[in-house]
DNA sequence: GATCGTCTCCCCCGTGCGGGGGAGGTCCGT
DNA sequence: ACGGACCTCCCCCGCACGGGGGAGACGATC
């Protein structure tokens, strides 16, 4: 069962650039491509992609908006990686609160590509400090990477709201956490908050679920 | 840091017994003893024991009153482990209900005791068909763990609180629940009303956790 | 026929939770 | 010296959540 991906791009030439790529695996396959976020809706609906390589700058709909229409539209979504021209793009940082799972500079080489589309298709995401880390270790740092993960440094947990998710799944309610750190409740409560938005989670449960789906803590 | 565990049992042979068997391994230390669970609050708070070996009868309170008693009464409570001579035993069904996160047959296997005391030490829950499975495969089914079983069926989730936890495991609301299954808000809290009771869980979020650590969902 | 478990729905009620603000402190890099 | 993260704490507010009851309908079991 191959991973199947729908490219979003309004440039064809993107398109058929990341399509060469990916088809040169033997276990990627591009199912469909869209040149605007207004036509993913019914082509996730109809072609069920794993991962949509999804542009951010779009003339009709752009890549935030057509990925929260995804996630909020479309039952068992797909994994949406994030495709941005820009480093220290705005937009980017946007859509990873959106939902999407991981991001991509274009200039990225086919390797890396390569690799994001196989790293989200497997459920991983891209915002924490460990898939930073792997990607850092494996590719090294060419410079190139700097920027990119500057972006991602911005939707990274700070070390407090790390320890804070980690009680949290744990299962430690507020006061819970606020006596284990020594500190008041309100600082708890200002911390959740903070996971919760960098992890584009709507409660605590949402959090902790996505803590285990990451990888960030792990069951047993 | 070893696995500490204090002994409930009226008899004397007994508590020596699994003082015996549990203190072979060198990961595991009996630090109290006592010989009614009227005797439990002040040990537990005073010892701060990882694990109790709890017997279910007892001649002044017996198991599942000093369950439900030190799971009130005492603040980051240790893991309860319910120990009872007879198989099928009412009494071990009320204590799981209380909160117990285990229970074991006296004649069991020293490997077996061991086990599961390391079991609930690391906060896996025995009231999932993953783990009776595990259990079952790992020591074979002699066919005194029927009746044992048999026990854990009955504090098993029903078809419909399983689905419920599967979607509360997804970061469904009770809200969404309701639209998904197509029932009412209400019908939906009474399920997930009893999930809770029969995980021990506090809230939503902790179901979701067990439901990771005991593999009833796993992430990916 | 009676009993039991499950699923369904309803009521009241308290509170923990999360959103929206703001604000003062330290430390660090510039 | 200044901005910028980060950590800390505070306010108000709405609501989903969870506990405590109860109750009717259905099927299976006895």
């Amino acid at each position: 069962m191959p991973v199947t991906v729908l490219l979003v791009d309004d440039e064809p030439l993107v398109r058929a650039g990341l399509r060469a790529v990916l088809e040169a695996q033997p276990d990627i396959e591009v199912v469909g491509e869209a040149a605007d976020g207004a036509a993913v809706i019914p082509l996730v609906r109809r072609l069920r992609p794993d991962v949509v390589a999804m542009d951010v700058r779009m003339p009709l709909m752009d890549g935030i908006e057509a990925t929260r229409a995804v996630l909020r539209m479309v039952d068992g979504p797909p994994r949406i990686l994030v495709v941005t021209t820009f480093e220290n793009d705005e937009y980017v940082y946007e859509a990873l609160r959106a939902g999407a799972d991981g991001f991509l500079l274009k200039r990225a080489r086919p390797a890396e590509i390569v690799h994001a589309v196989r790293l989200v298709a497997e459920g991983e995401s891209l915002l924490f400090p460990a898939s930073v880390r792997r990607l850092a270790a494996e590719y090294g740092d060419g410079g190139g990477n700097r920027a990119a993960r500057d972006t991602l440094e911005r939707a990274r947990l700070t070390e407090r709201e790390a320890e804070v998710l980690r009680l949290m799944a744990r299962g430690l309610s507020n006061a819970e956490i606020a006596a284990r750190l020594v500190v008041g409740t309100e600082t708890v409560k200002s911390h959740v908050s903070g996971v919760l938005a960098k992890l584009g989670a709507r409660d605590r449960t949402q959090a902790v679920i996505t803590a285990y789906e990451s990888g960030f803590v792990a069951p047993g």
